[in-house]
DNA sequence: TTTACAAATGCAACTTGGTTGCATTTGCAT
DNA sequence: ATGCAAATGCAACCAAGTTGCATTTGTAAA
């Protein structure tokens, strides 16, 4: 993505074009892996303010520019690509060896049934394994 | 379960037979749902150390007598019984209503392909919707 | 039963991940 | 050019969980 798609991009979700929200972008789609605050952090040049970084993330997930995941490591992580919704879940792959969380996208969606009266809205699911690259 | 079950569940284990676990073993089985160290925490009569009280949660989860959940809340939950590990998935169920966490015990262990050369150890499932008391 | 030692506890201080309030700045529509 | 909502930067805060350490306690062996 150039500085002119991502500058669509924001404009398209109609968020002011700042700075910030361009590397984010940029960072986001050349990044195929999820990424912590710390991960993203460390990734942008000069200096990020934390709670401006947070917020944008938030609101890059509001509209659905990125999804977060939660890997059970304790920090939320964040992917481009909208949230895995109804019709678009997907499932999380993390590395137990190199840490790396994958987004699975090429999996067939769950089908699980719950018990009479539970009502499913949305299924999330995080496998723990050994990457093609460990 | 009554004190000498519990007793005798500690001593399988290489416990040391305190006040709190005794009280903690009582109160999981009592519970079927999944609890937050707040809830626990609160459910327990008379004071108990942050400390020992998490030192002790990790320990049971260590020699299985429980196993936590991450569901996205942003806080862990234990639940009584052993973690789900091969052969022995199960998947949990969020309300999105009560927020009550059940663990899904009777649903059928998930089958998911991953790429090639990767490697599943372990499918952690959270379904987030509605139970059937709300 | 006493003793002895590892394990468990209790307390305070710390760390980490994230949020909030607020004054200042900036993007953008008019 | 200008006005204003949105975004930023900063500091202070918060909650969940961890750590270090001195004290206490369970248990096993003498």
């Amino acid at each position: 993505m150039n500085s002119r798609q991502a500058e669509q991009l924001l404009q398209q979700k109609g968020l002011k074009r700042t700075k910030l929200r361009l590397a984010l972008l940029c960072h986001f789609v050349k990044t195929p892996h999820a990424q912590s605050y710390a991960d993203i952090k460390s990734a942008l040049v000069g200096e990020t303010d934390k709670s401006t970084l947070y917020r944008n993330l938030a609101t890059f997930e509001e509209v659905g520019l990125v999804h977060s995941i939660n890997d059970h490591s304790g920090v939320a992580k964040y992917a481009f690509g909208q949230s895995p919704t109804q019709g678009n879940e997907h499932a999380h792959f993390v590395c137990e060896c190199c840490e790396t969380v994958y987004c699975m996208d090429e999996l067939t969606p769950l089908r699980i049934d719950v018990p009479k009266g539970f009502k499913t809205n949305n299924v999330q699911t995080v496998i723990r394994g050994i990457c093609a690259n460990c």
